[in-house]
DNA sequence: GACGGTTCCGTAAACGTTTTTGGTGCCTGT
DNA sequence: ACAGGCACCAAAAACGTTTACGGAACCGTC
């Protein structure tokens, strides 16, 4: 004899009562509720996710997918376990838990998402590093999947997302660069089809327009978002014949590289090449010169994104009135050294 | 009418068939197999998870607890996604899912354990960053749960574990910086109760032992694993009045606040201050000096903890007769210029 | 032609919960 | 004393699977 029944043996009552003395309803004496919780916290008892998830249909989960394969993500899991942190606490207060749902570098992440789905092994679920066309849009509005998405994308319909304010990184970016006097300014845009790398480019151009200067198509430069990458990107522009006087970054390792490319040839950042890179993270605080980048709080992130998804599911969002949430993150410019002329 | 039911009454045929052909058992024709396996494909029929698990007593997936309060856990680059792609591919090709449970930063981790075995959500755990004493271990093995510990612990009983060898990392770490000619050796160690500590610190005592060098407690300097505590660590040896001339590193992200804090003071890595560093990172790669440290692959790494909880586990011990796994990985040294007398 | 063996499949129980339904006993007001 | 209401609880159904059991059909053998 196991589980409730074991407890309702215990305390000679049916276990339809355990049940609703443990889940608080109210037609339930207050003396048979306190023995129940009683023999219950002294047992251990736990009760069996499965038979649960069978019962009621639902799982008291929420899965975050992260794709090992994406670069982005390889690189720099600082990022997920601040907004993990972000997330689960707003999911705690509803007794909701966080799984991270890894997927395999090998695997196609629509594919792989398609499985989780069907397993439900989750009530809901935050996707990440969307693609210009993200199919697993499709697949969880079809599957009426509560989801939020880290990351707009193309694909028609309307879902809900909050995403980095890439666009304005980028305005910015040229902004001041433009304020210092530069008029050759490259962009360094990701060399697959992650829809941020779109956006980023989009406010790069209109940047561009607003200020009067031509859009050279040399100066979009498509590298890995990695520390190579970075590295490339260096070597790349050193390279060019006519090369620009500054460039700003899309992805936060990049940085990394192009400063190495940079003291290879004997030249600084800031001083021989102008450079704006994207997040702030430990490492960037502790390059020198002192990198030029924007602030976000991953835990406010994480927060956003969990109230986010707790408002698109129906057993929620009585508590969290905001309608589809479609956002974008704002970034506080950090002003360094690393773009002075 | 949902699930193996409907695929049941489209095929005309009983469920336990349906499910008998879906799982491979033998008593099934070859002819009605086939039928069941389209039928189920063109319906995106998956078989419903909490059913599965409430019937076999199992869930098909294992965990990987993470602390996303330990600092060397939110700080890591890059450790976690290299580690889970390891597990994955070992795990997939047994059809088990791997999911990260994050341990959000304001709850015990043992607590947070101990919920996630009662819900039985998974059938196999990894944890890691073990304390010295980890209640963690206690509660496993009591509950019967398979599970293997990245790092060691002091904890009684044996439990199957893999730890990096940071025995070895100090013992070679001092061995080269004495034959280089260095006699006042400063070890950096974590400021928590994180077992890697106390075996690190062991390494650097055994070593200093058979070089004939004393042990000078004032060299062993506790610092909080992060990028700060590096650059706390480089405060403090500067500050010394017998300064240390050389100096091992027990944690990856320790070297850049260091080389921040030389550079602050206007010294460099190698000429001023022998510096061995820990794990190699993409992070490490692009620092200059190069720093001298010690490589691994994190996806074999990953591979061998899969491979030994399969081991543990009764169902697919066979598979992996590898008994008890109690291993320590090695880590191959990286010549780098940040040693340099 | 009875019989054992094999191959295939249908039936039903079981897993651990939650929730609906119905019922018992007690109290209250008339 | 009796109808009605209330507070509490027992019983049983339901969720979607897997699997033990038994039986039907077919085959070959003496």
């Amino acid at each position: 004899m196991k589980g409730i029944r074991r407890l309702a043996q215990d305390l000679n009552i049916s276990i339809g009562t355990v049940s609703r003395a443990l889940n608080g309803r109210t037609d339930v004496s207050e003396d048979t509720r306190r023995r129940v919780l009683e023999a219950a916290a002294a047992m251990g008892y736990v009760p069996n996710q499965a038979g649960r998830s069978l019962r009621q249909g639902n799982t008291n989960a929420i899965g975050f997918m992260i794709e090992l394969g994406a670069d982005i993500n390889s690189n720099s899991d600082t990022f997920f376990m601040g907004v993990f942190d972000g997330v689960q606490s707003v999911l705690t207060r509803h007794h909701l838990d966080l799984v991270a749902l890894p997927c395999p570098t090998d695997e196609d992440p629509s594919a792989y998402l398609q499985r989780m789905i069907g397993r439900r092994l989750v009530d809901g679920l935050i996707i990440s590093a969307t693609h210009r066309k993200d199919s697993r849009i499709d697949l969880l509005t079809k599957a009426r999947i509560p989801f939020v998405a880290l990351g707009r994308s193309m694909t028609t319909g309307d879902y809900p997302w909050i995403d980095l304010d890439f666009d304005g990184v980028a305005r910015r970016g040229v902004d001041r660069l433009v304020a210092a006097g530069h008029s050759r300014i490259a962009a360094a845009v990701p060399s697959n089809d992650i829809n941020l790398g779109f956006v980023f480019l989009d406010g790069y151009k209109a940047a561009l327009k607003r200020h009067g200067l031509p859009l050279d198509p040399s100066l979009i430069m498509r590298v890995p978002s990695s520390e190579l990458g970075g590295y490339q990107l260096g070597h790349d522009i050193l390279s060019m014949k006519d090369r620009p006087t500054a460039v700003i970054l899309n992805y936060e390792l990049l940085a990394l590289g192009i400063y190495r490319q940079l003291a290879e040839a004997g030249l600084q950042p800031g001083r021989d090449l102008a450079i704006i890179g994207f997040r702030e993270n430990p490492v960037s605080r502790f390059m020198s010169p002192r990198l030029t980048c924007f602030r976000l709080s991953l835990r406010d992130l994480g927060i956003a994104l969990g109230e986010s998804l707790l408002a698109s599911m129906p057993a929620y969002a009585d508590a969290y009135p905001l309608g589809m949430v479609q956002r974008i993150w704002p970034m506080e410019l950090i002003p360094g050294e690393s773009d002075r002329v």
